[in-house]
DNA sequence: TTGTGGAGCACAATCGTTTGTGCATCGCCT
DNA sequence: AGGCGATGCACAAACGATTGTGCTCCACAA
């Protein structure tokens, strides 16, 4: 690799006059046509490619953003890390991803890290219900997006779907086929989409006059095995229930096995709703109804708020939110209630 | 963010006794106890973390490694992404993960970004068929790790898993239950996966006294759509075709709507077997009889590699290869050929 | 008393950029 | 001829760390 200085010397001039010439201000300093063509031919022989380490450590702006996600192998964060990611490549930026493994602490340790680094901005997709740490490095200077899993009560900029209004067109989809007795596979309580969908199912509820039975409500967390292991034990309990809305694609496919293994076939005996869409869903052994969520837009917008806001007064940004639209997809695994 | 200079200014010291105190060299370099204790006090007070930034530079080492992959929203490169992230973070280093949409042209500029970046070791998923300008960048210094897709003629350090072991035990699977005309939906002609899976798929069929038949072959992606195109042009094209062998999960999906489309049951009226394992593929409409590829250990060992080969003799390394073991995980899309 | 050696630190160079400022030289006007 | 404004560049200071070397003081021995 060759340095600045070495092309300045092959062009017989000063570092100054080199740096000027290849960074466009040359008439702001005075630098004649010949002495810039002479730089630009010795940088060209030289391949000269400005270090990128010390232009960071000079303007202060590393050109990073830094993204953490609970669990990559998971295709909806991989989808927003990809759409974050393509974003950023388009504005120079680089992206470093960062796998927190669902682990609260781990996230803290990499966003340390990060923030070393010297990120210029961080969009984080948060574990757990804790959001002091993600504020402290916002107020620290470094603009951080939350991304999916927000919070209601935090000042940070958050992308995140229409939990409410999905959750609700969800839940109609199933009263309207005659659902009464309606499961829920919760993700984690205390999250903004959690609890929105939850919101938004008994407003569903409450329109076709059905009272919410919190002990129709079961899980704890977005994982396989949560769905599952509530799915299990919600068909045993209650043997009345005739769906199931689960709030991730993972508590989704949880919900089937344990509908497999209690012997009751989807959706004859048993309706399932998910949360998110991911690949392939169509081709499941039940194709499943889910609302889907636009990861593209969310990492889309998500990168454009992180880099929009770089560079602005110390995080000093009013708390925005944007709710990115869902919409229903339609697949074969609701039926209408048997009469019995 | 607080300075070494600070640091040092309020343990009334200076900085390099503040550097090496902090770094355990303070017996190196005969510095007391006492200022030892009264530096780190001071950097405690004013949360000093040092400036990765600065450190690079003086250091010339990033603690950066590059992860180029064709498509981050596959679930088979994000699980590697994932994989290597994890061991990278293990040892220190952090990930800038870049997509490059299948276009070499992309990931040409990708890399260079990477390497302006200074990145200690690229992992990288190649696409297309070339590996010169990787090979470049080899010999450039920066320790280039070719994972998934790998190259037969190209002096880089390679793994990737046992294509033809796994294909051979796929077409055994098939030829066992009496198949004999086997369609192959194949990836990128040109890359040692497709080629090695080509032969083993070979090898296995003359086992059993089958000549390969070339017009059989079909496809020149590892994308859904080739999958879809060829199999349907193959389904229509050779009525007698039983069986299937798909190159990886987006073809098998090609294959499995292509079926559908075509009126054809699968198991029943054909008989698929697909590359690379993906998430909840049990769960499919056809659970996928699939080769399954060690994805966590194929990105373990190239980010070990990786890590492994910084700092050793500008690339020198000798040719290596890894091959990482596959197995096959039997499910329910393949069926005996039914006498007829 | 002078020399020697070690203990404890500070100075300054360095990594590769960017950028504020100073110093010539030249032409032109008065 | 002397002054003045361009013109074209070089010098040097940053950015924030690490590290080789030099300086000072003190104790102790000769």
């Amino acid at each position: 690799m060759s340095t600045l200085k070495q092309v300045a010397e092959k062009a017989g001039v000063s570092v100054s006059v080199a740096s000027r010439s290849l960074n466009g201000h040359a008439k702001t300093y005075r630098i004649s046509d010949a002495t810039v063509s002479r730089v630009k031919e010795a940088a060209d022989k030289l391949d000269f490619r400005p270090s990128q380490t010390a232009r960071s450590l000079r303007l202060k702006k590393t050109g990073l953003v830094g993204v953490v996600v609970p669990d990559l192998s998971n295709p909806f964060f991989a989808s927003i890390s990809q759409s974050i990611a393509l974003s950023a490549e388009a504005e120079g930026y680089s992206v470093i991803v960062a796998d927190s493994r669902e682990e609260t602490e781990h996230e803290i340790r990499l966003l340390q890290q990060l923030e070393d680094r010297q990120v210029e901005a961080l969009v984080v997709c948060p574990v757990g219900t804790q959001s002091t740490h993600l504020q402290q490095i916002n107020e620290g200077g470094t603009p951080v997006v939350l991304a999916d899993r927000t919070f209601p009560e935090c000042d940070l900029v958050q992308v995140t779907s229409e939990h409410r209004a999905g959750a609700v067109k969800a839940t109609r989809l199933l009263t309207a086929k005659g659902h009464r007795v309606i499961g829920v596979l919760q993700g984690l309580p205390g999250t903004l989409p959690n609890d929105q969908r939850l919101s938004g199912h008994a407003e569903a509820l409450k329109e076709s006059g059905v009272v919410l039975d919190q002990s129709l409500i079961r899980g704890n967390n977005f994982t396989e095995a949560s769905g599952f292991d509530s799915a299990k034990k919600l068909l045993t309990d209650r043997p009345d229930i005739t769906a199931l809305f689960a709030f991730s694609t993972p508590n989704a496919m949880g919900a089937l096995r344990a509908a497999n293994e209690s012997g009751r076939h989807v959706p004859q005996d048993l309706s399932i709703v998910g949360f998110d869409d991911s690949p392939y869903a169509d081709l499941m052994n039940v194709p499943l109804t889910t609302v889907c969520q636009d990861v593209d837009k969310i990492g889309q917008i998500a990168a454009d708020l992180a880099l929009r806001a770089v560079g602005s007064s110390k995080g000093r940004k009013r708390k925005t939110r944007h709710d990115v639209k869902t919409r229903v997809i339609v697949r074969n695994s609701i039926s209408s209630v048997r009469d019995s």
